[in-house]
DNA sequence: AATGAATGAGCTTTCATTCAT
DNA sequence: AATGAATGAAAGCTCATTCAT
């Protein structure tokens, strides 16, 4: 039945998220997780053709989330400006609502980048999109300065908000406030970016 | 001989470097850093203790170099302000300048950081120290933002700045210059931190 | 299935022995013992944790056999003398019985006294413990020698067997008839250590 | 000069028995003994082909002393079975008086059979010649009984002893007096191959 | 579909021995 | 003679993957 391949495929796939969250990919072995799932080491391969293929599997599902999550954030809001700051609340409330799948997203960012060569993160660009696109709308209407680049913009944004969670999921003690937080970078980036002056506080 | 001793570490350590770079640390056999060095694979282990020792040791080493460069980029600069815009061009300059010794600290911060639980860079945080003591100084002179977090602060600047780098040094062609996105970067930042408003261009 | 597990458990210990016995423990390679098993290397480890415990396993499997055997060898013998001779018997015909598993027992005497610190050989105990027993049974009933010690006494008739045994195990051609051996070894022995005299021949 | 070398090696033997005898041959590393002998690695290739021939070369050595030893003890003594307690009582005081030495010789008498299947330990075999001799002249003699094979008597009397020095040397607190031990052993060897009856005590 | 026993390639590290100095 | 840096072969063990049941 589809819904038992579906219900089993996912089982793993959780299984997988925790043991990876904990041990990291190279360290965590395959029959870990088929003890956390509850099945047979053979059954995964049933499923996923190699652990690699399960992280990336993890990633994809884990992104698509993301990426629907983060279309209902910026739903109606016109302003490309608040996008950022949307972006921002949205990706930190995930980190924060799910720590063990922003550990593997992490991971999996880090080692797919440099270790699986031929893989293409194009779940990671469809979310950088996001931004991409919001800093072209904030030029084409002249709110946002036409001379930065939205690709190094785009890569220099998420690259502060994914700095501060992998801080954020690596500091035992909580170290700050993942919420306040994102309201500091999403603050800068905005004032940074805009052609209007700001009145200073 | 010291010299001699010297001489074969700095050498074992770049081979080190470069197949870490082009292969992986994991990925990356102890026999392959060995043959890149012309040495014997035993004589690795006269100068360093494992291959996740070489790994660390040159981290520690090209981060001391990294530290040495940024002092002497931020020296006799007054404006804390400015301090970060130096920053941005150190970093960038360094990564520009020597691509494999990027992708191993690259490689080096994101592993180690989850897998080697007892390694705590020091050097790194030396490094990102001084992002927060610019915050710091330009908040106590009224120049900088009072409301912002130095550590938020510090990591997101550094989180754009690595994210940059890797994705320069992932990209074989040269998607964007390197230069011009420390300057964006730079610039938005310094925007979007500082107190006084900016006139628009 | 526990008879397959048991099957194979007992295929590895036996080519073990082999292997053990016709290179020594160190010179005996894993890949060795699972080519003459018919198995994988990986598969050993399945069954043992480690090649020293699988030597181990093989000391404490045989000695059982051996205690097993020795008990019915003087089951039903009064005289605590007698026992002595039958002991003697019983360890030459298990020797001659099972000359491999006669020279991997030497071994593991050796090896186990002198290198494995911790592992205490409370099999070897248990069997030396029947000789220790007769002495101090033949003491209280005025047939042995008062003024012997149990322990040295025990010890020094293992010894003595022990040393026959490992000459005949090692000589290729047969120097020595083993059972004429025991006899004169047991009688010699129990002359040595009995209270009542003895008609000479 | 000769007694440069000769001292040179001697320093190298020394140090060699007490790294045998405290990690065992196998687990000694030659860079220990060179350590110990105060003496570069290189510098004990001058003196001896391999690690093994030093053990066989300490070997050698300290049997010659323990024939001498036992030359000098049995001389003198006409009764043959004296010789056999005087063999006893000189083996069991070499033991006590140089433990190391002794460490050093099990282990030598049992791996070197073992392992090293070319080496004859030929001045074992002139070691134990003295108690055959002593059995065969009391043969001769009518002293001892004619129906013992000296071969085995020999053997059965060496192992005797051996294993006994075994447990002393193995045990860390004296579980038993080494001199009472030898009175024993050559009491009970001596009752036992003797033709005249004793009286009972 | 599920199992889990079996596989066997792969790799770090050790250390006896060598040899240029 | 002495050194000790360098060598490189050797091997125990792991674990992702397969496949007979």
């Amino acid at each position: 039945m589809s819904d038992r391949r579906t219900d089993k495929r996912h089982l793993i796939s959780e299984a997988a998220i925790h043991v990876f969250a904990s041990k990291g990919f190279h360290q965590a072995r395959v029959s870990d997780i088929a003890r956390r799932a509850g099945v047979a080491d053979g059954t995964i391969y049933l499923y996923f053709k190699s652990k690699e293929e399960l992280l990336v599997s993890i990633f994809e599902e884990k992104m698509q989330v993301l990426l629907d999550g983060l279309a209902a954030a910026i739903e109606g809001l016109d302003d490309p400006l608040e996008h950022l700051r949307a972006f921002a609340r949205h990706h930190f409330r995930q980190v924060h609502e799910n720590r063990a799948v922003a550990e593997v997203l992490q991971v999996e960012l880090r080692l797919s980048n440099k270790f699986m060569k031929d893989y293409r993160p194009e779940k990671l660009w469809e979310y950088l999109g996001v931004i991409g696109q919001a800093v072209r709308t904030g030029q084409s209407r002249g709110l946002i300065r036409s001379d930065l680049d939205p690709f190094v913009t785009s890569w220099a944004f998420f690259g502060a908000l994914d700095e501060l969670a992998m801080q954020w999921v690596l500091a035992r003690r909580e170290k700050f406030n993942l919420e306040a937080a994102a309201e500091q970078v999403a603050d800068v980036f905005i004032r940074g970016v805009r052609t209007s002056p700001v009145t200073p506080e």
